[in-house]
DNA sequence: GTCTATATGGCGATAGAC
DNA sequence: GTCTATCGCCATATAGAC
C-alpha cells in the first residue's frame, strides 16, 4: 500500500491517478452547478481537456462517475465519524467549523445542496447514498445531544432525537438561502445561534 | 370577468382553459420528479395525451412553461402574504398548518425542494423567482417575530431577523429529510418544537 | 387547436485505430 | 490510455397541413 511497489505492480495506477483526480474535480464542479441529471459527460470531458471516450475509459458509465465523486468527498468529510466518538461538545463545535469552512468552498455546498434534492426521487443513482448519509448523521448528532443531556447541559424540553433532526435541517436550509443570498445569510453565525437555543455550550467561532 | 361574455369574446380561452390547467398539473409533476433541467416537454405532453407541438402552442418555450407553473402555485399559496398582515401569532400558526398540508401533498414539496436547489445556479430561469420569494418570506417572518417581541413573548436573546432566517431554513431542511425518510420525520411536529424554543406560543396542531 | 413532419443539436455509450 | 468516428436516442423548437 506504500509507494514501494509502484514501479511495476501499480505503475499504471500511479500514472493515471492524477488524471482520475482531475476528472473527479471537474465532475464535482459540473454536478454541483447543474445537478447530476442535467450535467453531461461532455462538459466534464471538456473541462479536463479530454474526449468523452477518454473519460469513459476511467469511469465506464455516468452513474459510476457520480459514485466516485461522492466516494471521494466522503473521505474528505469523514470528520463526521470521528467527531461522533463520544464528546457531544466536540461534535457540535465541529459543526460550526464545518459551516465556516463550507462558506469558503461554494462548490461543495452546491454539490450537496443540488444532489440531495435531486436524489430525493426514487431511482436516482445517489438516493441510497443520501438515505444512508442522513441516517448516519442523525445517529451521530443524537448521540451528541444525549451526551450533553447526561451533563445536564440541554435546555428543558429538548429531545435528543428531535434536536438531531432539527440541526441537520437547519444546516441544509441555511445552505440554500446562503447560495441565493450569500451577503445576507451567515451560515456559521445562524447555526451557532440555533444551537445555543438548545444546549448550554460555548460556540464562539474558532477556526 | 364573469362567465357572461365567454360565448364570443373569450370563448377560445374558456375552452382551452381546461387543457392549460391539465398541462400545468402535468408539468408540475414532471419538474417535481426530476427537476426543471432534466424534465422534458415530451414527458409533459405524454401525460396530458398531446404532441409536443400541441403543448408548445399553449406555452411557447420551456422556460415559459416553468414560469406558468410557478405562477399558478403562487396563487394557491398567497396565504403567505395574507398571514403577514399584522399578527405574529397567526403567521406562525399558519406555518404549522402549511407544514401539515404539505405532508399530504408530496408533489408540491418535491417541486419546491428540487427547484429551489437547482435555481441556486446563476442563469437558471427560476433563480429570480426564488430570490424574491425568500426575501419576501424573510421579511414577513421578521415582522411576525417583531410583533411577538413587542408582546414580550420571545425568549431572551432572540433576534427577529435571525429567527426569520432560521425558521425558513428549518422548513426547507425538514422537507429534504421528510422526502427521504417520510416515516421518520414529522415536519409539523419538528417545526412546532423548533418554534416553541424561540417564542412563547401555543402551537398545538390544529387542522 | 392539434397534428405530422422535420430541422438541429446534445446526449451516453461503443468500436476500433494508434 | 487516448483518440476519431459513429450509433441511436432524446431534446427543444419550427413549418405547415387539417
Amino acid at each position: 500500500m506504500t509507494d514501494l511497489h509502484k514501479q511495476k505492480q501499480r505503475g499504471e495506477y500511479a500514472k493515471t491517478g492524477a488524471k482520475r483526480v482531475a476528472i473527479l474535480d471537474a465532475a464535482l464542479e459540473v454536478f454541483a452547478q447543474v445537478g447530476y441529471g442535467a450535467g453531461s459527460l461532455r462538459e466534464v470531458a471538456a473541462r479536463v481537456g479530454m474526449s468523452e471516450a477518454g473519460l469513459l475509459h476511467h469511469f465506464p458509465t455516468k452513474p459510476a462517475l457520480l459514485a466516485a465523486v461522492l466516494d471521494r468527498r466522503d473521505q474528505h468529510s469523514q470528520e463526521w465519524v470521528r467527531m461522533a466518538e463520544g464528546d457531544g461538545d466536540v461534535t457540535l463545535r465541529g459543526l460550526i467549523t464545518t459551516a465556516v469552512r463550507n462558506a469558503s468552498t461554494p462548490g461543495i455546498v452546491e454539490l450537496y445542496c443540488v444532489l440531495s434534492a435531486e436524489a430525493t426521487q426514487p431511482g436516482h443513482p445517489a438516493r441510497d447514498y443520501f438515505i444512508a448519509r442522513y441516517e448516519e448523521a442523525r445517529t451521530n448528532l443524537c448521540m451528541a445531544f444525549e451526551d450533553l443531556a447526561r451533563q445536564n447541559r440541554t435546555r428543558p424540553g429538548v429531545v435528543p432525537r428531535s434536536a438531531a433532526i432539527a440541526t441537520l435541517a437547519m444546516m441544509d436550509g441555511l445552505q440554500v438561502q446562503w447560495l441565493l443570498h450569500p451577503e445576507v445569510v451567515d451560515m456559521a453565525a445562524e447555526l451557532a445561534d440555533f444551537l445555543t437555543a438548545f444546549v448550554d455550550i460555548d460556540l464562539t467561532i474558532s477556526s
